[in-house]
DNA sequence: TTAATGATTCTATCATTATGGAAATATAGA
DNA sequence: TCTATATTTCCATAATGATAGAATCATTAA
């Protein structure tokens, strides 16, 4: 993971809407959610959310599949773990002490893979 | 994790001068730095430093300790360790499908703690 | 107490981001 | 086609954040 790109999604995240759209699709990962089913729950306006999903794509954490007059959003679990791992590799390594570190594995079942194969969301 | 307290940290890594803080005093850990060695090291003015850590630091990011004319800054790794959980749990929960999570455990070891306490970084 | 060093606060300026109404752009069904 | 629905883009306003020089505070040694 690059600087900037690291930069770019804690950004995105840091933002009480966003954050909580984000987490909403993790919720509904792998499949994810329609733009119309997420302002309804979060009760944001069309635009603002709009605004909101598109700086969660830009951002690669999420993905957007349309689907007739529909479109999914979905979260990319792949960045969050790239995410974590540029925040907390080589924890310890310039002093004498040392971490335990173990990356998180946010990875659907083969049922899930299957299910988003069936209905791909890609970006 | 509150809501509030995972913008406030999300919000003060996405930043370039913060987020090379913050992974520098990672690498460091668990002793971590003297403000005036960040200052070098990344090559910031004192008065934006003070200003970038005094943002960790009031989002629980980093601790800081008083060591004669020196402030040392040392990282919280447990406030990482509560994000990733607020951002990664509960995957695919309301979906058919299921994730197996795991949180990042970035914990000093013995020998580590052991230093630490010897040197404690209280906030 | 004086000088030197480490660190923070004050302050003004500059830059970025959030919001949401209104208009514009798809898409699907009749 | 025409219409309703789903979503995005445009835009102006408001709010927030970043920067760094200068002044100030804190600590230590002489």
């Amino acid at each position: 993971m690059q600087n900037k790109q690291a930069i770019t999604i804690l950004a995105a995240l840091a933002q009480e809407s966003r954050l909580a759209v984000y987490r909403l699709l993790i919720e509904h990962a792998p499949e994810g959610l329609a733009a119309s089913a997420i302002a309804e729950k979060l009760g944001l306006p069309n635009a603002t959310l709009s605004f909101h999903l598109k700086e969660l794509s830009h951002a690669g954490l999420v993905s957007s599949r349309q689907s007739g007059r529909f479109i999914y959003y979905a979260p990319v679990i792949e960045a969050m773990n790239e995410l974590i791992g540029y925040l907390t590799d080589h924890c310890c390594s310039q002093s004498g002490s040392s971490c335990s570190t173990a990356a998180t594995k946010c990875v659907p079942t083969k049922r899930a893979v299957a299910a988003n194969k069936r209905r791909p969301a890609s970006a």
